[in-house]
RNA sequence: GGGUGGUUAGCUCAGCUGGGAGAGCAACUGGUUUACACCCAGUAGGUCGGGGGUUCGAGCCCCUCACCACCCACCA
């Protein structure tokens, strides 16, 4: 016997431990069915499962699970990324409450150590994801750092820098004087701040007394200034160009450069020139030739090319020194607030500063030719469509990609240095040691390249790199490309646009993915980011442990709809928690009626013959349609919508209860309550895999587990002249209500429950078929001698009955005619209490007819326009 | 500055190519009748942000205004 309420934590390890013990999560290369893909998006190894995640891995669990019964062999890749920065941080802040340093340490025995650190405590999230029901192929996991990817990762360099789109180059970079690396442009963050704004005096040269006045945000780096730009239209300093001012504090003499970056609207209209601390500044600096001069260390103190003063203080500190001893000086001028935008490190918080030093970077603009055609050309579709909009512009302006990370932890890159610097990319140091000696014509010592590669690098690789490449392996032909890839926009930049230039080169040009199934990110209630700091974080572990993971889901998948937020709420969790409860209580209805265990195996819904049951076979029909439909357009919350209006609404309010009296009777009623039911939990079963899984083997006692078998075939019914049939029905009760002066509303639960004996009659000679709703006046004689309240409820009841017998629409047969009586009804009273009646009259006939005149007119002149309309567009041809 | 999205019931949101406005929750009324009160039956609630246009017909297309988000770039 099932329990009066569903109880998920009883039974969903046991299923999901079943599941993938029959081998049910893995794919068979060797399997002669259609392949399907979904590349994971690896979580960090220092993750733990958030609303985020689950949302998209229960999207792509959705999917896997419905292609894989729809006869496709299913692959859903899984892995874990390494996450350089973010794993780095995390074990050296282990350390650090050992008060240990990774520099006292060393790189080998630091990277040891977090390798330590992955065993133990990485991968909490691929635990957390079993529990959310992802039937992910976990036996193929990858780590973008094992030995497969990192050779991939090899390659791909290697033979990058060999068809010169990677190189080598010196410029400013976005420097983290916290982590001490160089960062993306991707990996900053501009943030709004209220700052300042200060206004330096710097005298003229051989004019003695005469300033040029520029302004800056950033005081400390004057230091670094070599030049002052004026617009070359600008009036106001026509005379000065060519002249040369005297730095204050520092003492050197720097030009006064004419140049358009200059706006003599900005400011002052002239500008100083610090070109190694400012990528606009490095430009003129360029177009002008001046020195590049570096103040800054790479904590961002100042170093050794500033006086002697400043030298090691922090740039925070060294700006106050400065901006005192200029006020000392005279040369400082007016200071006004200033609303501006900072750049800081995504992981770091602090304050990026440009820095000037070598990097490697990935020529983006190059790969990115084909990953646009790509896109343009449909070979990848981006759902929304929208969304390639976003990835087009930001292609389109694509600037080279830094990839170089001061790190210990990641991939180291290729590269090894000769004794006078001569870089020499390879597999492996034995290969540049090679090179190397034949370059020199002599055995030469070598030093790698102390830089490993942003985390990114590698993770542009996944589509190919985890089936193989570069091997030539059978994953590899056959589950490249991926069918879709599903993930928030947040990573379009980082990770989407990635994969699309890295595959389009290394794969001859094939795309990675064929869609890009784009979905939104997920907030609290009220719309706000979740976040520790803010103690609005939902832990979909906590929520599974209350709600059960297939409430979760179900919830996830009917909300996916949502344009960029998605905002989460408790009681939306609860409803559908509810309807797994409801699913449960319609099993135990069957349970109580001697139905469980009962097959459907000798059954065949197309032999069906009661109209009820016909009727609900062919809902099931368009549910299982529209679920197919929905899914495979990504309309995941049309699909748990379809799923979830049959079961409760057509199955359970209508069909169960109508069955209730016959049920005893007709075994083909029996069968088809079954077979019905069985039929949806399959349907249901991408979206809700536990509860279903146990439904079916406790109720129906089946074998197969749901995740193995296949999707159900629903018989079509052709119902045509049945809907005829109805449809004199219903006219000639409206006449013969009408006739009778009862009132129009229906009270069906009243009948359908019925209490009384002449209720029960009605019903009875109803329930059996649509043959005896061909007795209709009979039961509406009755009705008659029935007393005014039951002859109502009779008659609501017979409204209900007769489409559900014809397999019409009913409900919205239904809706239209409560309407139309709800019209005519206020219409009647009206009548009614002219004459001084109470309740309706026999005058009720001619209302009737009155209004159906008058809606006719209106179809008429419906039917007009679109004639018109349609000889309007004939003559135009 | 460039771009994208949004504005539909009290709340959160669906509404796919233009053809009689929907769901969940909340509210209200009635109901424990042999699956389910995590329930059933029913009721109420909308100038689809404002204005203009196209069309026989607009929540949907075009123009415009307002407000709210987000992304990118920059800021002397």
């Amino acid at each position: 016997m099932l329990n009066k309420t569903y109880n998920p934590q009883d039974i969903e390890t046991k299923w999901y431990e079943a599941s993938e013990k029959a081998g049910a999560f893995a794919c068979d290369p060797s399997s002669d069915k259609t392949p399907y893909t979904i590349m994971m998006p690896p979580p960090n190894v220092t993750g733990s499962l958030h609303m985020g995640h689950a949302l998209t891995f229960t999207l792509q669990d959705v999917l896997i699970r419905y292609n894989r019964m729809n006869g496709k062999d299913a692959l859903w890749q899984p892995g874990m990324d390494h996450a350089g920065i973010a794993t780095q941080m995390v074990v050296e802040r282990q350390l650090a409450a050992k008060d240990i340093n990774r520099r006292d340490l060393g790189r080998e025995a630091f990277v040891e150590k977090i390798w330590e650190w992955k065993a133990e405590s990485g991968g909490m999230i691929e635990h957390q994801q079993r529990h959310l029901g992802a039937s992910a192929d976990w036996e193929r996991s990858r780590f973008t750092m094992d030995d497969g990817l990192s050779e991939a990762v090899r390659r791909v360099f290697v033979k990058l820098h060999k068809d010169g789109l990677i190189y080598r180059d010196k410029r400013l970079v976005n420097w983290d004087p916290k982590l001490l690396t160089a960062i993306s442009d991707l990996e900053v963050e501009q943030k709004e701040q209220t700052g300042k704004m200060w206004q330096l005096h710097y005298p003229i040269e051989g004019e003695e007394g005469r300033f040029i006045t520029v302004a800056t945000t950033r005081p400390e780096t004057m230091l670094g200034d070599m030049a002052v730009a004026v617009h070359p239209e600008d009036e106001r300093y026509a005379d000065l160009v060519g002249k040369h001012v005297l730095l204050p504090l520092v003492g050197r003499l720097i030009p006064i450069v004419a140049d358009s970056y200059s706006d003599p609207e900005k400011g002052t209209g002239a500008v100083k020139i610090t070109p190694a601390h400012d990528f606009n500044d490095f430009e003129v600096g360029k177009r002008h030739d001046l020195e590049l001069l570096n103040i800054f260390d790479q904590h961002a103190a100042l170093n050794e090319n500033v006086p002697e003063a400043y030298q090691g203080l922090d740039r925070f500190v060294a700006r106050e020194k400065i901006l005192a001893d200029l006020e000392a000086l005279g040369l400082l001028g007016e200071i006004t607030d200033n609303q501006m935008t900072v750049p800081h490190g995504d992981r770091s918080g602090v304050v990026i500063e440009p820095w000037l030093m070598d990097q490697w970077y990935v020529d983006a603009a190059q790969l990115a030719i084909p990953a646009i055609k790509a896109v343009e050309e449909g070979r990848t579709r981006f759902v929304p469509e929208r969304w390639s909009k976003t990835y087009f512009e930001w292609m389109r302006n694509i600037q080279p990609w830094c990839v170089s990370r001061q790190l210990w932890w990641g991939h180291r890159i290729p590269a090894w240095y000769g004794p006078d610097g001569t870089p020499f990319i390879e597999l492996d140091e034995a290969t540049a040691q090679e090179a190397a000696n034949a370059h020199y014509g002599e055995a030469v010592s070598l030093v790698q390249d102390e830089d490993v590669l942003d985390t990114w690098f590698s993770s542009a690789l996944w589509p190919f790199s985890t089936i193989g490449w570069p091997e030539d392996t059978a994953e590899l032909k056959r589950y490249y490309p991926g069918d879709v890839l599903v993930t928030g926009f947040d990573i379009i930049f980082f990770w989407v646009a990635r994969m699309m230039m890295m595959s389009m080169h290394f794969m001859d040009g094939e795309v990675p993915f064929k869609d890009v199934y784009i979905h939104a990110l997920v907030r609290d209630e009220k719309g706000q980011k979740m976040s520790k700091s803010k103690g609005n974080v939902l832990d979909p572990l906590d929520l599974t442990a209350q709600y059960g993971a297939d409430a979760l889901r179900f919830t996830l998948t009917a909300m996916a709809a949502q344009g960029r937020d998605l905002k989460l709420s408790i009681n939306r969790i609860e409803s559908y928690r509810n309807f797994a409860t409801k699913i449960w209580n319609a099993a135990r209805f069957l349970e109580f009626n001697e139905l469980s265990g009962t097959t459907d195996a000798g059954f065949d819904m197309a032999s069906a013959n009661l109209p009820v049951n016909r009727w609900i076979i062919s809902k099931l029909g368009d549910a299982s349609a529209q679920v197919s439909a929905a899914l495979e357009a990504y309309r995941f919350n049309e699909a748990a919508d379809a799923i979830y209006q049959f079961i409760w609404n057509s199955y359970c309010d209508w069909y169960l209860e109508f069955i209730k009296p016959v049920l005893k009777d007709s075994e083909e009623t029996r069968q088809t309550a079954v077979a019905v039911l069985r039929a949806a939990l399959h349907i249901l079963h991408p979206m809700m895999p536990f509860i279903t899984e146990e439904l079916n083997e406790k109720i129906f006692g089946a074998d197969e587990m749901l995740i193995t078998s296949s999707w159900p075939t629903i018989p079509q019914h052709d119902d045509d002249s049945q809907i005829d049939f109805v449809i004199d029905v219903i006219t000639e009760i409206r006449t013969m209500r009408a006739e009778m002066n009862v009132p129009l509303s229906a009270k069906p639960d009243l009948l359908i429950r019925g209490a009384n004996p002449a209720q029960q009659k009605v019903l009875s000679d109803m329930d059996s078929s649509v043959q005896k709703l061909g007795r209709l006046s009979s039961v509406v004689m009755q009705a008659d001698d029935m007393p005014k309240q039951s002859a109502r409820s009779s008659l609501g009841a017979v409204d209900i009955a007769l489409p559900l017998a014809g397999i019409l629409d009913f409900e919205a047969e239904e809706a239209r005619l409560r309407k139309e009586i709800k019209a005519t009804e206020a219409e009647i009273d009206k009548i009614a209490r002219k004459l001084g009646n109470e309740g309706f009259i026999a005058k009720a006939p001619e209302a009737v007819v009155e209004e159906n005149k008058r809606r006719l007119a209106e179809e008429q002149a419906r039917a007009d326009g679109l004639t018109k309309a349609l000889s309007r567009l004939q003559s135009e041809g």
